[in-house]
RNA sequence: GGCUAUGUAGCUCAGUUGGUUAGAGCGCAGCAUUCAUAAUGCUGAAGUCGGUGGUUCAAGUCCACCCAUAGCCA
């Protein structure tokens, strides 16, 4: 694992300033921004900061992604331009993240100049190089909304199983995979017209032609290579597959560059999405006169590091950095990947109210307890990370509150009262030694967050804020406030636990910039930087203690979780780019369907008292309810079912002369022999869904999170089958 | 289906090249304390390290298979 290595030359330094140039995945302009994006701009944002603590010239710069068919087509659903959609969106990202203290020095967009100009650019420099060729491809294409089609935006019958309105590159009723030519009556999902075949010339990126580049690029720097191990892991996976041409055109209309001397042809998004980096940094050089090409040179002495997540690897490792070399370009000096964020072990969902966006996050919580949280999880591992709301809650009033802070609040009181603020001249030897005992371990923190080990980092921090309450305990301060000519030691103790706590923020500055900012006004400081642990704040007036940070209550979090509920129809993409964003939606949509009655059972997916209904907020009607048929059943026969994990199929008896067959996903918590003879509760009047294994006519009431923990309703002793709950 | 990860105390995670009674934080229990917007200190309980089989004097650590979870298959 290169990044868990000793400290190498570069990273363990603080001799010499390092030229470091830093970028975040750019967010796409059709979505807001949400706590999964966040742990990049987190991570991202404490390690810069971290570097320019340090004493380096480090820039962070990030862009809107804007271009792509699903930016044009909400633009046009929205009755407005794509410019005018992403100037809005633009400027909702940017306040979002400036309000999680996520400081880029510059934020700018792929629709820019700067872009255009540099996209039409490499595109020439690559096509030069004998990279690009030109195949004619045939596709499916709306006659009435004259423009071509990807798989997303066709639908028609499975040529399997022949379920209807399945999307032209698999069904997720039975699951083949196929092309969109061989569905059954297709049509556009743009337009309801039937797709005619058309041909189309392509421009393509030779990927196979960098392949011996990509290698020694690869396992450049030995330990210290650009990328992990995981990462480097799927490299090799690919490799072994072959590298595939890449498909980088797109014909009009298209919003996007035009292709050079092609009329009608467009760069694809993902051509000119990453390219975007450069171009917020050009637009950031011409705005404070540094020198583009000092970076961005093959020869270049300044460091590249781009973070991202495991999702978008591909483009990063592979296409990047070979569209930079053969462009002419520096290479990036390490992609740093990240993995997902789950909600209470989950994925985020909108039922549940885990898909939490930014800025429902903002009106409940302060943005710091989400930096110390993440901060206190991250590895330099390409790692799901895991948001337990109970933990969150635990950890931040622990380890930020009742550990960190308080260390001030205890030790702050004495000083202003007794002594005016005003800090001794000197510690004592116990003082000096606890001091000492946590600068000692700077160079290890230190090099903790270059290594973007930062839960180690923290578990660290934490660990010297203990021995810090230790000393306070012992030395016991409300006792010496109480005995006679005790004021010298009172003074000196006290004085000792806010050098500690001085020494603590600056550790913890990268993550909490706000707090930190607040801890230097409280002490009547400059602004800390890294070098100034060694120093010690002696004989020196300190303002009078305000309180720095509240415990996060339950309550906050429940509020949170509700509004995420409450807002869930405008129901945000996670994804950053064109094709990737249709597939999530896509993945999200087949999640809906299934919880709502793919398996014949009420239960959300995993969700204990959420809301099966995506779309509506919580109140209905009664004439809504009442549309619901609910009856009494008796369970004549239940079985396993062959080839389904989770399913049992259930004969259901409702006083009709046929019983019905539903499939219920209980088999985790029920035999089969265990529901036989047994009364419960259906849904009768649910329409029919067809399953991979036959017709489910409804489904059965049941609660619980899932796997074991299911129990499915039973009525009293009296009821027969048939008889309608109301 | 193929591939890649992950699976260690209630929760979140550490566990170096296989080596003495498996660790931490949070939570929990008891005690102490009251300076601190109940925060702190001390002590303690708690794990057949996903399962099965194997290699070895010795396996959480290596191998095989299986189970679960997540992702990738452009």
């Amino acid at each position: 694992m290169p990044s868990n290595s000793a400290p190498n030359t570069i990273s363990g330094s603080t001799a010499g300033k390092r030229k470091i140039l830093v970028t975040s995945a750019l967010p796409y302009a059709n979505g807001s921004i949400h706590i999964g994006h966040l742990v990049e701009y987190i991570q991202t944002d404490i390690w810069v900061r971290f570097q320019k603590m340090r004493g380096h010239r480090c820039h962070y710069v990030c862009a809107d992604d804007t271009h792509g068919t699903p930016v044009m087509l909400r633009a046009e659903q929205e009755g407005t331009t794509p410019e005018a959609l992403i100037e809005r969106v633009h400027g909702e990202h940017f306040q979002d993240f400036s309000d999680f203290a996520i400081e880029f020095d510059n934020y700018h967009s792929t629709h820019s100049d700067e872009n255009r100009e540099l996209s039409q650019d490499i595109y020439r420099r690559l096509d030069k190089a004998g990279l690009i060729a030109k195949r004619t491809i045939e596709q499916l294409y709306d006659p009435e909304k004259e423009m071509f089609l990807s798989d997303r935006f066709i639908k028609g019958g499975c040529p399997k199983c022949k379920a209807e309105d399945q999307y032209g590159d698999s069904c997720e009723v039975c699951g083949a995979t196929y092309s969109p030519t061989d569905l059954i009556n297709p049509y556009s999902a743009l337009s309801g017209a039937t797709p005619i075949t058309r041909e189309s010339e392509h421009h393509f990126f030779q990927l196979a032609e960098c392949e011996t580049f990509l290698k020694e690029w690869l396992n450049r720097n030995g330990d210290d290579a650009p990328l992990q191990s995981e990462a480097a892991n799927k490299m090799a996976e690919w490799f072994e597959a072959g590298l595939r041409d890449w498909d980088i055109s797109r014909d009009a209309p298209y919003f996007g560059f035009e292709i050079p001397d092609a009329p009608g042809k467009f760069l694809y998004v993902w051509l000119d999405a990453p390219i975007g980096y450069m171009a917020s940094f050009k637009n950031l050089c011409e705005r404070e006169g540094l020198d583009f090409d000092s970076y961005w040179q093959p020869d270049s002495d300044a460091e590249l590091y781009h973070f991202i997540g495991k999702d978008i690897l591909y483009f990063h490792a592979l296409f990047w950095p070979a569209t930079l070399q053969y462009a002419g370009y520096r290479t990036p000096t390490k992609i740093c990947v990240h993995g997902f964020l789950t909600v209470d072990g989950q994925k985020m969902s909108k039922s549940r109210g885990t898909f939490i966006m930014a800025r429902t996050y903002l009106e409940h919580l302060n943005p710091e307890y989400l930096r110390y949280y993440f901060a206190a999880k991250l590895s330099d591992r390409v790692e799901d990370i895991d948001l337990n709301l109970e933990d969150f809650t635990a950890r931040v009033n622990s380890n930020l509150v009742g550990k960190y802070i308080n260390i001030a609040s205890r030790s702050a009181g004495f000083i202003s009262k007794r002594f005016d603020g005003q800090l001794a001249t000197t510690l004592d030897d116990d003082g000096a030694t606890l001091v000492t005992a946590i600068q000692a371990q700077s160079a290890q923190i230190a090099h903790l967050f270059e290594a973007r080990q930062f839960s180690e980092a923290m578990r660290e921090i934490m660990a010297l804020a203990d021995q810090a309450n230790e000393y306070v305990s012992d030395k016991a301060p409300w006792v010496m406030a109480k005995q006679e000519g005790q004021e010298a030691a009172l003074q000196t103790v006290c004085s000792a636990i806010i050098n500690a706590f001085r020494v603590l923020t600056i550790y913890l500055k990268p993550v909490l910039p706000k707090l930190a900012s607040e801890v230097e006004a409280f002490l009547n400081i400059d602004p800390l930087q890294w070098q100034d642990v060694n120093e010690l704040l002696t004989n020196h007036t300190i303002n009078p203690y305000k309180h720095l940070m509240k415990r996060i209550e339950q309550k906050q979090i429940n509020a949170m979780i509700e509004a995420s509920a409450a807002t869930l129809q405008q129901a945000p993409s996670p994804a950053r780019h064109g094709e990737a964003q249709q597939k999530n939606s896509k993945t999200e949509q087949k999640k809906t369907t299934k919880s709502k009655n793919g398996a014949g059972l009420a239960v959300p997916e995993n969700g204990a008292g959420s809301s099966i209904n995506d779309e509506t907020d919580n109140t209905i009607q009664f004439d809504d309810f009442a549309k619901v048929d609910l009856r009494i059943a008796r369970i004549v026969k239940a079985q396993h079912v062959e080839g389904a994990d989770k399913l049992l199929q259930l004969t259901l008896d409702i006083g009709e002369t046929q019983t019905r067959n539903v499939f219920a996903g209980i088999k985790s918590a029920y035999t089969p022999e265990q529901l036989e003879g047994k009364l419960t509760v259906m849904v009768a009047n649910l329409a029919p869904r067809k399953m991979r294994f036959g017709l489910s006519e409804g489904m059965v009431l049941a609660a619980g999170p899932g796997g074991k923990e299911l129990w499915i309703l039973e009525p009293h002793e009296g009821a027969q089958p048939g008889m309608k709950v109301k």
